[in-house]
DNA sequence: AGCACGCCGACT
DNA sequence: GTCGGCGTGCTC
């Protein structure tokens, strides 16, 4: 027998290799293995078996790597599938379907010393007093751990040993499962009445399941509070109940302690006991590695992850969620540069498992394709409680503008509102896209700004920590007291633009008396800082909360009736055709932060182009007119939904020869790409965020209907190209970060 | 990806 | 005469 391997290098090609004797039987299809490569010892995954091969004086396999077949057929179908539509080396796609933890040579399980009870035949022995105490704990426990026991005990493990040679125990190292949420106390719950809308959801999508050999993606369209989560959870229990596993995706964000306890409240307790396994980035090594296998073997049946979780070997799979399907955090920004929603969809297809696509704020993407058909849409349109939705202003800060000298960071109508929540002792929170105290920091005399030397960005000032900062390298500068520039060394230099730390000082000056917390990545350093500001915040210890991105996703907290966005149309004016899109789901997003107890919740929208549609749309909470408007630009300019993107970037050092690679890129593109009539190809021109970490980056983007098809040619041309080595060339699909 | 082989310039 | 530059090709 020969086995074909795909070696965990990019080479774009497999090897085959002899089966030794000794591993005869033992080797199949998703097996990793280690093989001789050259004079190299190299680990790699079994894609066939086969009879015989086109090369002879074949190696032997050195060994087996896992106890078991790690990546089963369907995941390796599927890997195929992500080489070859997001246009990388196949073996770079099957890197990523296995965690780290996984791939390593030696199993990553934690032994530990167990303490068991002995069956005893024959006269039991006259203990001493502190042995026969012991034994009386581990004869009515039987199996414990040892650690444990002399915790218990109060003893040593010496105590123990006598036992142990007197035969009544036994003492043996095994493997002891990591549990992440061991420490949570998980109340469970039973299923909740769904109102007629839910109902008729949860039909359809309990229907689509029940037929075989047709798998369905839905797309549910809900606003926020309708109920959406409970569905899910109700349509996992029908998986389950037909014997089939379900994959919860979450943007990592999301995937709080709160998240998790409400799908493991519901199916890892009381009498269902299915095991929930979670996958994200704050697990350790080992707990990732016990996840994984408790899914591998079959004794978790749910998955609750983030992006990579779509890779879980659950079996049979009967439903994929994609919770927030329009969050980006979906897009891997690095090869393979896969969009995990849509390998849902495919591996939906590929495994006749239902897919249900979840958001209040569908992607322009997923909504296009109800239209056509692709997907089913099934709306919610009302919340589950009856609660109205919150009153959304939109402020007018030019006109505030006018009244001040500048801008104020807060108009009279949102500073009033504030203080009319600290009064009644109700929460606020404010949200502001930035963080740092000003994004730029100029002289006004001479016009110097202060930028980053490795990125064509200004120097975000921290007045806290009272330095310059650059937020896409990391690089670090002291403030300066006067202007830099030598001829002009002008004592008054200008900070501009607003970040979280000004907002928190302006609260602190207007209101001294009130809470004000900031919850940005820079408070949020360590591990456990989210949980407990939120707690807090919970807990009523926190007025007023200030934050960037981190505040705008699901938080639910009843107390909170306003919330404040400062800077509504910061994005806007990105150089990005999803700049409309993103802005009108971030202001639907945080304005679904208030209200959500007995009160009704209130918005302000400060933004300086109050009637942009996306700011209009949101305020008046009509997804659907938003669709209707942004449909028609990305249609006529032949944005996406309307087309595909491919954005091909090279990087390099020298921009000279970046510029030069770009151009003959594009020469090279133009020379092939001639068949494919509806292709719009624009560039070479710089990237938005011209330079970054010293490297300066050129674009090119590709549009076609026919995506498939393009990205087999551009990884021709990608792998034949002759290229400077100091510049790199990469290929994103389906882009969503265009900078 | 890494390593060997191979063919032309400045050194003991 | 050698040491070493990195172009080309190969690894089952």
């Amino acid at each position: 027998m020969i086995a074909r391997v795909s070696l965990e290098i990019a080479l774009r090609k497999e090897f085959d290799y002899s089966i030794p004797p000794a591993l005869a039987g033992k080797i199949e299809v998703g097996t990793r293995v280690q093989v001789p490569f050259g004079a190299r010892k190299i680990f790699g995954t079994v894609t066939a078996l086969a009879e015989e091969s086109a090369h002879t004086n074949l190696k032997p396999i050195f060994k087996i790597i896992g106890a078991q077949t790690l990546v089963t057929p369907k995941v390796l179908q599927l890997a195929r599938w992500i080489g070859e539509y997001y246009c990388c080396a196949p073996e770079t796609a099957l890197k990523s379907v296995l965690p780290e933890a996984i791939r390593k040579e030696k199993e990553g399980w934690k032994k530990q010393l167990f303490v068991r009870a002995r069956d005893f035949a024959g006269e039991f022995p006259k203990l001493p007093k502190r042995q026969q105490e012991v034994w009386n704990i581990i004869e009515e426990r039987r199996e414990m751990l040892l650690t444990e026991l002399l915790e218990l005990a109060e003893t040593t493990a010496a105590t123990v040993r006598k036992l142990e040679d007197l035969g009544l125990v036994e003492i043996a190292s095994e493997i002891s499962e990591r549990d992440p949420y061991a420490r949570e106390h998980i109340l469970p719950t039973q299923s909740i009445t769904l109102n007629s809308a839910q109902a008729k959801a949860l039909g359809e999508i309990i229907k689509a399941m029940g037929v075989e050999n047709s798998s369905r993606t839905f797309l549910l369209h809900g606003v926020t509070g309708s109920g959406k989560t409970e569905i899910y959870l109700q349509a996992i229990a029908h998986a389950l109940e037909h014997n089939k596993g379900a994959i919860v995706l979450v943007p990592e964000i999301s995937l709080t302690p709160q998240t998790v306890e409400r799908f493991k409240a519901r199916f890892s307790s009381g009498k269902l006991q299915t095991l929930v396994a979670v996958l994200h980035s704050h697990l350790s090594a080992g707990e990732r590695h016990d996840e994984w296998h408790k899914i591998r073997q079959g004794r978790a049946r749910i998955v609750i992850g983030a992006r990579s979780a779509i890779f879980a070997p659950v079996e049979p799979l009967g439903l994929i969620i994609v919770d927030e399907e329009h969050e980006t955090s979906y897009k891997q920004e690095e090869a393979p540069r896969y969009h995990a929603r849509d390998v849902a969809i495919m591996r939906g297809q590929m495994e006749n498992a239902v897919v249900v696509l979840g958001s209040a704020t569908p992607s322009l993407e997923s909504f296009y394709n109800s239209k056509k058909g692709k997907n089913v849409l099934l709306e919610l349109p009302e919340r589950v409680d009856d609660q109205k939705m919150p009153r959304v202003r939109v402020v007018d800060m030019r006109q505030a503008a006018a009244k001040e000298k500048g801008a104020p960071i807060f108009s009279p109508q949102l500073k009033e509102a504030i203080h009319q929540r600290i009064e009644k002792g109700e929460q606020t929170i404010l949200f502001l896209n930035r963080r740092g105290y000003s994004t730029s920091l100029q002289c006004e005399k001479c016009g110097y700004v202060a930028n980053c030397p490795n990125c064509s960005i200004s120097l975000t000032y921290h007045r806290i920590e009272q330095k310059l900062a650059c937020h896409i390298c990391g690089f670090v500068d002291k403030v300066p007291q006067f202007c830099p520039n030598n001829k002009c060394k002008n004592p008054a230099i200008r900070f501009s633009g607003t970040g979280t730390q000004r907002v928190e000082e302006a609260l602190a000056k207007i209101f001294p008396n009130a809470r004000v917390r900031r919850m940005d990545s820079d408070t949020m350093r360590r591990k456990d800082d989210y949980r407990k500001t939120l707690g807090e915040f919970r807990a009523g210890k926190i007025d007023i909360l200030v934050g960037t991105q981190m505040i705008a996703k699901g938080l639910h907290f009843p107390n909170v009736t306003l919330v404040g966005i400062i800077h509504a149309d910061s994005a806007l004016h990105q150089p990005d055709f999803r700049a409309g899109e993103r802005t009108f789901q971030l202001l639907t997003q945080v304005a679904g932060r208030a209200g959500r107890g007995d009160v009704e919740g209130e918005v302000f929208v400060q933004a300086f182009a109050p009637f942009h549609p996306a700011i209009q749309y949101a305020r008046r909470h009509d997804f659907t007119g938003f669709y209707e408007q942004e449909i028609e630009f990305r249609e006529q300019l032949k944005y996406p939904p309307a087309s595909r993107v491919a954005l091909l970037t090279l990087k390099g050092r020298n921009e000279e020869k970046v510029k030069f690679s770009a151009e003959h890129l594009k020469r090279e593109l133009e020379k092939v790409l001639g068949e494919f009539k509806d292709l719009i190809l624009s560039g070479p021109a710089a990237a938005p965020l011209a330079r970054a970490e010293q490297f300066y980056r050129y674009q090119i983007m590709l549009r076609t209907r026919a995506m498939s098809k393009l990205s087999q040619t551009l990884a021709k041309i990608v792998s034949n190209i002759a290229l400077p080595d100091d510049v790199t060339l990469s290929v994103d699909i389906d882009p969503v970060n265009l900078t």
